[in-house]
DNA sequence: ATTGGTGCAAAGGATTTGCAGTCTA
DNA sequence: TAGACTGCAAATCCTTTGCACCAAT
């Protein structure tokens, strides 16, 4: 997966010239929203995202940002992370790292123990290549 | 996780007993819907568990096998996949195993390279503990 | 002009909920 | 009889879609 190093928060120009590394023409609803996801890591879902940004003074419908995650998530921009039943979530953390989920709380926080990390692909069935390794780790207080 | 040896299929009478194992009274339409379950070990979406169970002649309501599919979930019976942005997969196999995810066709399979077990814990805050560990590998073909 | 992008409202679809009826200890 | 369970239909709510308008090349 095509990752970049990143400082968070990014500033308006960081966003714009990560945009344009993905590929994706900057126009001023995905430089908006991305400029909301990477103020600081964080796993937003669509409805988050959208009161965000338009909370911010901007002007961006529903249907464009499920449109940018989409296109942001094929890209690679961000990652998709389906652990709670009711909505997806997105990561804009896209470093190497895993999910602890608290099963009682639904809070979701990232995990970055090196050990993780020496897990071993499968054996794979010709012609396919893993494209992303998702480890979520369920918790539980109780 | 409080999981029993199975070999599959389980016949009506191994059914009752695993229901009762995990404190789950068997009732008509739980056992019809738990030996659909372990016929074999699959993958089955809510809809695709109602449509089995009825086509073999037994009367279930849509909302029983939801609720009867949450409560399997929670003692631990099956296994929850969100994995499908589309709707939730219940894993009949309850053994120790990863999942193989192509994000083209939707497929889902069983991965049970042992190497993967070597996966070690992170560290948890007090008071938390792991219920279980998920781990899927999203493949491509492209 | 053509292509790509956006917004609105309606549609879609999985899951939940309210509630009445049923079974069982 | 109380409590647990089920079924039906309506409600919910996230996400997608159809389509008209706008922007940029």
């Amino acid at each position: 997966m095509n990752t970049l190093n990143i400082t968070f928060p990014l500033g308006r120009s960081d966003v714009v010239s990560m945009l344009q590394h993905f590929k994706i023409s900057p126009t001023r609803q995905r430089v908006e929203i991305a400029e909301f996801l990477f103020q600081r890591p964080q796993h937003l879902s669509a409805e988050k995202i959208h009161t965000g940004v338009t909370g911010e003074g901007n002007r961006v419908s529903r249907a464009t940002v499920y449109n940018t995650m989409g296109l942001f998530s094929s890209k690679g921009v961000v990652r998709e992370i389906l652990i709670d039943r009711e909505r997806v979530f997105y990561d804009s953390n896209t470093e190497v790292h895993q999910h602890l989920y608290n099963v009682d709380s639904g809070e979701l926080t990232d995990v970055y123990d090196a050990e993780v990390d020496m897990v071993s692909e499968p054996e794979l069935p010709e012609g396919l290549r893993i494209i992303d390794t998702d480890i979520v780790f369920k918790v539980t207080s109780r």
